[in-house]
RNA sequence: GGGCUGGUAGCUCAGGUGGUUAGAGCGCACGCCUGAUAAGCGUGAGGUCGGAGGUUCAAGUCCUCCUCAGCCCA
């Protein structure tokens, strides 16, 4: 001890926080070295090797489409599935979590087309296996990319090994997997309207069309009626001789007519043309009388040339529904067309143009043959053939389903109009069933390649059976389906209600598509009957070569014959050429990934197991993965492949809207990223509410950065202040009432954030997590016990019971934070444990429940009630510039709440105020005194503290120098430096 | 047009079965501290709970309509 008292610099005395941990965390730089690290020391390893032998808790990883860079909603997706597996391996459960990738289908064969377009080749020129090779180097190099993507957002998983639905493995099980609909007798071979480009002789999907000007014919038709219903004969004879009449932009399609419909919710009337001396030409003659909806009829009529008609009586919907009709063409001698046209209600039939009837062609329209199907049990009561007519052919020409046609042409081949319209209206002139013609433009669908317009075309599709007996009467895949809906957990609960209505109301799954890059609806069909083909042992053989080929096998010469093998002659069967909907792909995941690998393989709980499952996707996946992932595991397994759905909605820019590159208003995750750090972007993740849609943008990003720097420095203080402990141990009976209080708010903590985790509720985490890290902890506890930890001695009980509550705060916290901030918890629990540590290898900590103590905790809320009254006056003070620092005041305090005197007996509220000196009484308070509201019974008089202020504390107290030893301090601060300097010289 | 969902301070969120002057954190303004210092502490100002009706003694909370936004269909 060489230098002199007065001028000691007590500050080296002092067990001021002391770390490395940096303020700044440069988490852009500091992230990858993470990630390197974690990589190092097998990280991923080391948790499959914790967690052997636990229940398995399986997030079952929804595939994106490997087609390009990372958005926002990516990164939104996959940094939840991170909070779950993190999460769930931190409280027991052995969570792997297996990413993988969705890699058929029809953006990446637009991509390759695009090239050969741009080096003037042609794909149909091209070895159908070859051009499959360049879909799958497509879709192999956006793996590539987006997995480095996904790593960088800090996604702990088995990145090495993903599993992707093109490895030749999933596409043998895939194809396996439809074969087993097949052979069970769900899938059959129907047909439906799809988007067809005549030029091109290819199905479109809604996605390669462009809407252009086109000029259309419009034709007005009448539909003679020829049986009515109804009690009254009048009535009855009076429609009979009436004829309904619709409306059509389409004249080609009237040979595919089979039905016309009508809304219920409009007025119709039956109307006749009183107009005299019409020319004996005129195509709508004097009596005449037509059913019309009313408020079209003035309309229709210009169109037909007439001037003059009435109102005969109106027609109701059921009048309607029980009318038969002939098709315009009957009674020409084409040979067909005799059958009966019924009228049929829909919902997609307006008043605001055409007649209020329309034309019903199911082979040419979607509302067509979705009304056509919907009616088709009770069309085929009646007697009427319900089979879908394929009434033209891929070239543009008519077949034999339209008679009268031969040789009429839809659309050329060069994209202009065929003489189809012409001999349709031709006919019906004949007929005299024309009423009005015309020309219309009006936006048309046309290809996006060719610019010509496309027709809607009845064509072949695979479908499977939502309402068939699958062996017990009554068990259909959509009864199994539902029930599987109920068993199901559903976070948030409204999933539920909305996959449900949609399973309820789809109709048959259709598998099928008309592309090249996929997995080959392998099955045979008999030339003679169409039956599908069910034998075991070609099923084995096909899934062996895909096996080990991939699915190229069925594409490659002499495939028939290999797989027909010597039990059947190839002459009598047919290969189906089409190719499965990238939904059942993705819809047998659980088939190919979860059932296959040995790392998975779950024992699901909903069937016995103890094994969970988790499906989580944005919510558009109601229609999408939840919704063919349950079909398929239905069709095959009887139940679902999962225990429970978790959905997020999406994310919009600042002002809630849609972003949009021509706004200008989107944020990219690469940018947060690269300016901030991932963890900032996942902090904005667990502190949103993503079962909605949330917002993001700069202002929003903002908030985060600042709650994370608020966050990191209160973890830096207490790494700084921990870096004095010693790692002893207080009792709980030993340690003052205020570090007990804080152990009881980590048990009530420990329940929540349990709970919140088990309800994947990431922001009711972060958000209690965080107020309390900054309400109870750095402006309370840590504020008021910085005296004691700074300058008590080290012999002190109150710094050391001070101390081991901080390592217990410092755990819980850190550990309970590691799912949300990975980067910023592992930097911050190494700093304190060691390079040889992970706080990624912790559970979250066994809190003691004999650390609760309710009524200690609704005692110290009336403490710090009663602190809040003093904090308060004195911030009067300081207003008035009579204090600086709380330390120079000495507050009296009046209480004449016995409850709240009672609360605050006993203990040291000087402290707790952080003033030098208080007084307590019970005395009255005098006028002018300070007092709080909601804090009655509570006065404070404000003062200045009394004596010297203390060279080492600031604390100004009377007994000052009382020590000789130590003349400018306090006696705690004495007998503190009394140790302090025995130490120092024992060293 | 239909199904589902949501709109609470500038931002992010709390507000069981309707019941005192609607809360928190951040941000902002102002002040204090200078031994967490590009930090820490305190005080304050911000809300017609999307809008309009209705039920009720009483509605952010229940009902109806409207509006805006989103997802999925048509």
């Amino acid at each position: 001890m060489t230098e002199s008292k007065d001028t000691r610099d007590y500050s080296l005395t002092l067990n001021l926080p002391k770390t490395d941990y940096p303020m700044r965390a440069g988490l852009p730089k500091k992230e990858p070295e993470l990630i390197k690290r974690w990589e190092e020391m097998e990280l991923y390893k080391k948790l499959r090797e914790q967690g052997k032998g636990r229940k398995k808790f399986v997030l079952h990883d929804g595939p994106p489409y490997a087609n390009g860079n990372i958005h926002i909603g990516h990164a939104l997706n996959k940094t939840l599935k991170d909070m779950v597996t993190r999460s769930m391996q931190m409280t027991g459960w052995e969570s792997n979590y297996v990413p993988g990738w969705d890699c058929h289908g029809l953006p990446i064969e637009w991509k390759i087309e695009e090239q050969y377009r741009a080096k003037g080749k042609n794909k149909d020129e091209v070895p159908i296996n070859e051009f499959r090779q360049e879909c799958r180097d497509f879709a192999e190099h956006w793996i590539g990319v987006q997995k480095s993507e996904f790593k960088r957002l800090g996604i702990e998983g088995d990145w090495d090994s993903p599993y992707l639905t093109m490895r030749f493995e999933s596409e043998a099980v895939i194809a396996n997997e439809l074969m087993k609909f097949a052979t069970s007798g769900q899938l059959y071979r129907g047909s439906k309207p799809v988007m067809w480009s005549v030029v091109e002789k290819t199905a479109l999907a809604e996605a390669e069309i462009e809407y252009h000007e086109h000029q259309s014919d419009q034709i007005w038709v009448k539909f003679p009626v020829t049986g009515a219903g109804g009690s009254d004969a009048t009535a009855v004879e009076q429609l009979m001789d009436a004829s309904v009449v619709i409306w059509t932009t389409t004249p080609w399609t009237m040979p595919g007519n089979r039905a016309v419909c009508f809304s219920p919710r409009i007025s119709y009337g039956l109307y006749e043309v009183t107009q005299e001396g019409l020319p004996d030409d005129n195509w709508v003659q004097t009596g005449d009388t037509l059913l019309l909806a009313d408020a079209l009829v003035a309309d229709v009529f210009k169109n037909a040339r007439i001037e003059d008609f009435k109102l005969v009586r109106a027609v109701t919907a059921d009048e309607l529904a029980s009318l038969t009709l002939a098709h315009p063409f009957a009674e020409l001698d084409l040979g067909g067309y005799q059958f009966e046209v019924p009228l049929l209600a829909g919902d997609h039939v307006t008043d605001e143009a055409g007649t209020g009837f329309v034309h019903t062609a199911p082979g040419h329209g979607v509302d067509d043959f979705e009304v056509w199907m919907s009616n088709a049990k009770e069309l085929e009561a009646r007697g009427i053939n319900t089979a879908i007519p394929f009434t033209v052919a891929d070239d543009g020409f008519y077949t034999k389903d339209a008679p009268g046609f031969d040789g009429a042409q839809v659309i050329t081949h060069k994209g202009e109009k065929g003489k189809a319209n012409k001999v349709s209206i031709e006919y019906l002139k004949q007929a005299g069933n024309l009423i009005g013609l015309g020309r219309l433009k009006h936006q048309y669908p046309h290809s996006w390649r060719s610019k010509k317009p496309i027709i809607f075309r009845n064509t072949p599709q695979w479908f499977v059976y939502m309402d068939r007996d699958l062996g017990a009467e009554g068990d259909t895949l959509r009864g199994r389906a539902l029930k599987a809906i109920d068993d199901t957990r559903f976070v948030p609960g409204s999933g539920q209600k909305r996959l449900r209505s949609m399973i309820e109301n789809r109709p048959d799954w259709v598998l099928s598509r008309q592309r090249a890059w996929g997995v080959p609806i392998s099955v045979f069909i008999n030339k003679d009957t169409s039956e599908v083909l069910k034998d075991e042992g070609v099923n084995a053989r096909i899934f062996e070569a895909f096996k080990a080929e991939g699915a190229d096998a069925w594409y490659a010469e002499g495939a028939k014959e290999r797989f027909l093998g010597t039990d059947y002659n190839p002459d009598e069967w047919d290969m189906v050429r089409d190719i499965l909907d990238v939904w059942f792909d993705s819809g047998s995941t659980h088939a190919f990934c979860l059932e296959q690998r040995d790392d998975l393989n779950p024992k699901r709980q909903g069937v016995g197991g103890g094994d969970y499952v988790l499906y989580l996707e944005g919510s558009d996946q109601h229609r999408g993965w939840f919704h063919s992932s349950l079909l398929e595991s239905c069709g095959t397994r009887g139940h679902a492949p999962y225990d429970a759905v978790l959905t997020h909605g999406f994310t919009m820019a600042e002002d809630g809207r849609k972003m949009s590159k021509s706004l200008g208003n989107q944020t990219f995750p690469q940018d947060i990223i690269k300016q901030y750090g991932a963890d900032i972007l996942r902090l904005w993740v667990a502190s949103g509410d993503y079962s909605e849609d949330q917002r993001i943008g700069p202002e929003i990003i903002k908030t985060s950065v600042d709650s994370y720097r608020k966050l990191r420095n209160t973890l830096r203080w207490m790494l700084g202040s921990l870096a004095h402990a010693t790692g002893e141990e207080v009792a709980l009976a030993d340690m003052p009432e205020l570090e007990r209080l804080m152990l009881h708010r980590l048990v009530e903590l420990d329940d929540l954030v349990r709970k919140a985790y088990w309800d994947f509720d990431y922001k009711r985490v972060f958000h209690h997590l965080f107020t309390f890290l900054t309400v109870d902890l750095s402006a309370f506890y840590f504020d008021i016990r910085k005296d004691a930890l700074y300058c008590d001695g080290k012999s002190s009980v109150r710094r050391k019971a001070s101390l081991y509550v901080i390592e217990q705060l410092f755990k819980c916290l850190v550990t309970w934070m590691a799912p949300l901030l990975p980067f910023t918890m592992e930097e911050t629990w190494v700093s304190r444990f060691g390079e040889d540590t992970s706080v990624h290898l912790q559970q979250f900590p066994d809190v003691p429940a004999a650390w609760k103590d309710a009524a200690l905790a609704t005692k110290w809320e009336k403490i710090r009630a009663v602190r809040r009254v003093v904090t308060g006056a004195l911030e009067i003070e300081r207003r008035e510039k009579r204090i600086g620092s709380s330390l120079e005041a000495h507050p009296v305090v009046h209480v004449t709440d016995v409850d709240l005197l009672e609360a605050i007996s006993g203990k040291d509220m000087a402290d707790i105020a952080i003033t030098s000196q208080i007084t307590i009484t019970d005395a009255p308070a005098p006028e002018g005194a300070f007092t709080l509201e909601d804090t009655p019974g509570v006065a404070v008089v404000p003062g200045l503290a009394e004596g010297q202020k203390c060279a080492r504390s600031w604390k100004i107290l009377p007994d000052v120098g009382s020590d000789p030893d130590y003349p400018d301090v306090t006696p705690r601060d004495a007998e503190a430096l009394r140790e302090w300097d025995a130490d120092d010289q024992a060293a």
